[in-house]
DNA sequence: GCTCTCAAGTGTTACGTATAACTACCTCGG
DNA sequence: CCGAGGTAGTTATACGTAACACTTGAGAGC
């Protein structure tokens, strides 16, 4: 609303134009055909332009019952990955005649604020990774349709998942260190209580011990690189043989790791292979460009909101994870 | 709103209290004190509580003519920029009982579609970067109350401007350089129409036409690592003698320029001096760490969301650029 | 000439909330 | 005993929209 005037209604648009609120309605709903003729039509959109007119939506959202808004929960966007699921979801709203609003969980831990508090919107629907699960408790009051991104199938209680399947980008970067020649590993895992971190440990896990000659050992760290670098400065320095390939729970774990390795005296791939998971742009803005495993953000996103979509129109969602697949880069080659 | 059953509202606690709607909203608004006994009051809230009652909020907004929600337009969230001008926003926003909806401006360049139609919320007022410009034609339709940053003050239009005292920093950064012995710079400037990379620009050229004995070239590309390592590629092998600073008009710039050094032979900072500006994560993620100018986000949104704060309450912003400070890293270094 | 149908509208209502205006009861000073 | 004032509420209304139910006039069909 203005400062100074107040703002038109469609009531003054009708007024304008010489009809009745009900005709405004029905011709800006474009709903008039058969109801309206052409020329009222016609004069009641000049009108509308004229008058600079722009429905009232919380009137309109009262009216209807929803809010054709939904809303995004993400843990903080501190790497472009929930940023380009942002706009996935967008994209997909927006052919909808839907709009996305974006909670980001607020930084420190602790029972997040409450998501309806502070995104002030009236809501039709969530969705929200499962790495902003603490957000969850305040949402699940409203039993509002909700879809969960890279959640637990089993135990999400009836809400619907969309996921990636990490489990197969780890087996294909566990391959392909084998390949490489490669038996002793370093898991540097995220220090997040997630399932899609869980899924990481036990696909690498699963695929080590069903190999013989291999040894894996785990080292745990927040998702930032100074974490990630102590972290895994100590366990390169620690007694007996050192691994020779570090698979990290994503890309920023593997550029602190990186810095370890520098500090450590060890060169990448020669004495350490290393590799990580999403493909950020941080991935190749390192060097040596570092061989991960790419995640389509966007096409999470998108088919985290059709999904939604599907939900709220009682249809089923579609199903099958999607797919993720190894990029090989610099970072990884033969131990020596 | 639920699939089964009816969610519900003021009037259904009302009647499990036993008192009126009228009562309901005094009690839940927190306005009951002399109007409502205590014992009466408490009642209100358990049966509130026992329904798990939410407020509907577009009555509430239709009702109130206002709905404590803002919209921030940024450009696309590929760094962690903007990420954290939300925080600092959203983070005033909800002391003042205000929620923020985030409007990424598309992708791609072209006008902007209508912000509104998007994040379908009402609105109380705007929060918009300068580099987000193009969606600004279709906010001005509505005249809603608006802040800018990083924006042109006089060129506002009336806007509020908050703006990062940008040019004190690039001063900063040549200062750095030409104490270390630079006299040839190589200015990387990022190739997006806005008042902020005007400001660099500027305070660039001013500083060194200001110190005789200097030389300035420049080149452009937009904000990705590849296009700024190809665009520094060019410029490093073109004829002449080579610079021996590279200042960039932000972290990621430089972070290409790393990339570009590397493949010409060059080594940073013994052949070459790179600065960026942002510091971003990225910053520290790259070897050599990068020499940059700390600006403070999460400041910025505060800031802004301040501002608009005082423009909704008719009150004066503070006036003042928010400072911004030089961290010196390993890219820089005196020339060999 | 009468009914029937259809086009082109209009009148009215309800969505759920916040609040202004009102009421009824009680206490207490004079 | 009366009114002033406070307490504890209630009733009624408006916010702007969408859509249902209704009206009116004109022409078609017989």
């Amino acid at each position: 609303m203005a400062h100074g005037s107040t703002r038109p209604t469609s009531r003054d648009v009708a007024q304008a134009a010489g009809v009745s609120q009900a005709a405004v309605s029905l011709v800006l709903g474009d709903k008039w055909r058969g109801r309206v003729s052409a020329p009222t039509a016609q004069r009641v959109r000049e009108a509308a332009h004229e008058l600079g007119y722009r429905p009232n939506l919380a009137a309109r959202n009262l009216r209807l019952g929803r809010t054709r808004t939904v809303l995004l929960v993400v843990p903080a966007l501190t790497t472009e990955f929930f940023a380009e699921v942002y706009t996935g979801a967008a994209r997909v709203a927006a052919q909808h005649g839907f709009g996305v609003v974006l909670y980001p969980s607020p930084e420190g831990v602790g029972p997040a604020r409450d998501p309806f508090a502070s995104a002030q919107a009236a809501l039709d629907g969530i969705i929200a990774s499962s790495m902003a699960a603490d957000a969850l408790t305040a949402i699940r009051g409203d039993h509002l349709p909700l879809v969960m991104l890279d959640s637990d199938p089993e135990g999400s209680h009836g809400a619907t998942t969309v996921n990636l399947d990490i489990a197969d980008g780890i087996r294909q970067v566990t391959d392909h260190l084998l390949t490489l020649g490669h038996r002793r590993f370093l898991h540097l895992a995220a220090d997040i209580p997630s399932w899609t971190f869980d899924v990481r440990a036990r696909a690498l896990a699963t695929r080590l011990t069903a190999t013989p000659g291999t040894d894996l050992r785990t080292v745990s760290a927040p998702i930032s690189i100074d974490a990630a670098r102590t972290a895994t400065e100590a366990a390169l320095t620690a007694p007996g043989p050192r691994p020779t390939a570090l698979v990290c729970d994503d890309d920023k774990l593997a550029a602190g790791a990186y810095k370890a390795a520098r500090r450590a005296g060890l060169r990448i791939p020669d004495d350490l292979s290393v590799t990580g998971l999403d493909d950020l742009g941080l991935a190749t803005a390192i060097d040596p460009e570092l061989t991960t495993v790419r995640l389509d953000a966007e096409a999470f996103g998108e088919r985290g909101m059709r999904a939604l979509l599907a939900v709220l129109e009682g249809q089923a969602p579609e199903k099958g994870d999607l797919p993720v697949n190894l990029v090989v880069r610099g970072s990884t080659a033969p131990p020596r």
